[in-house]
DNA sequence: CTTGACCTTCCAGTAAGAGGAATCATTAGG
DNA sequence: CCTAATGATTCCTCTTACTGGAAGGTCAAG
């Protein structure tokens, strides 16, 4: 198989399969032409980090997945542990952006959106500290 | 001021504050030691990014709402636009996380994770297209 | 034989800085 | 006055995970 083959079979764009064997994460065959030569294993992990990644998995990840995926003696405790690892780094990532969309959003509301210069998310964003004016602020701010 | 004293006040790295400089975002004055001379206004400048970033806004963002806050004549409402802008990419990337989330903890909760290899998560990031075994799968995927 | 679809490599750019090296300036202490 | 410690400067590379584009080789069809 070509590139634009596992291209359309596994969804992964050739840019991003090429970038894949740059990084060590498949190893194609050459043909003589100097075509890459996928084989069915080759698209087996392409298709395999496609999924990996769009759950949200770093390279990384996927390379230790990857790595135990292609283990039979592997112990599922190993593939659970970067699941529950990505998991928290999901919980954070979710945490931050709630704070940030609980200051935002009242900060929005609390805004006229008219011709008038006076907006309450500039008086927020330049406000002295000490001088917070209700307690729509310091939300998102000591979260990160 | 010197570079470590906007930095303490402002709470911005000095690394942050120079890589402001360089795209623009504020223009100190320099000393005869080649030193940044920074103002006043240069530290109110840096404090507001600092805050808008903390929320999340993209330093293109960050730039907008300097001009603004500085243009007595804006309209509020350019600012809430940016606002309202800035909170659907938070929703979007919120519900791109949860459906991760519902996915992942879904597979994790299947795995036993001891020593035997066998593996809910790996099964279904190498699941052949078609021969999905339950519904913990699908959501997350389309997602993106 | 030419056209168009594929394929190749290499280079640059993205966001928003972080890390570090080499060098210069300032200041406090002995 | 000399020295050591800070603190400042510039410049360069690295990060994540690709994406876009240029310049050029290959292949099948007409």
């Amino acid at each position: 198989m070509n590139i634009g083959d596992v291209s359309r079979l596994s969804g992964l764009p050739a840019k991003t399969i090429r970038y894949y064997e740059d990084i060590g994460l498949v190893e194609p065959l050459r043909s003589n032409n100097g075509y890459r030569a996928f084989r069915e294993s080759d698209l087996h992990k392409l298709a395999f980090l496609g999924r990996a990644r769009s759950l949200g998995f770093t390279i990384d990840d996927c390379r230790n997945l990857l790595k135990l995926y292609q283990d039979r003696d592997r112990a599922s405790a190993d593939v659970r542990q970067i699941a529950l690892g990505h998991l928290d780094r999901i919980d954070e990532k979710m945490a931050e952006l709630a704070a940030m969309r609980e200051t935002l959003s009242h900060l929005v509301e609390a805004c006229a959106g008219d011709h008038r210069p006076d907006c309450p998310i500039l008086a927020d964003l330049a406000a002295e500290e000490g001088e917070t004016p209700a307690e729509t602020r310091r939300t998102a701010r000591n979260a990160r």
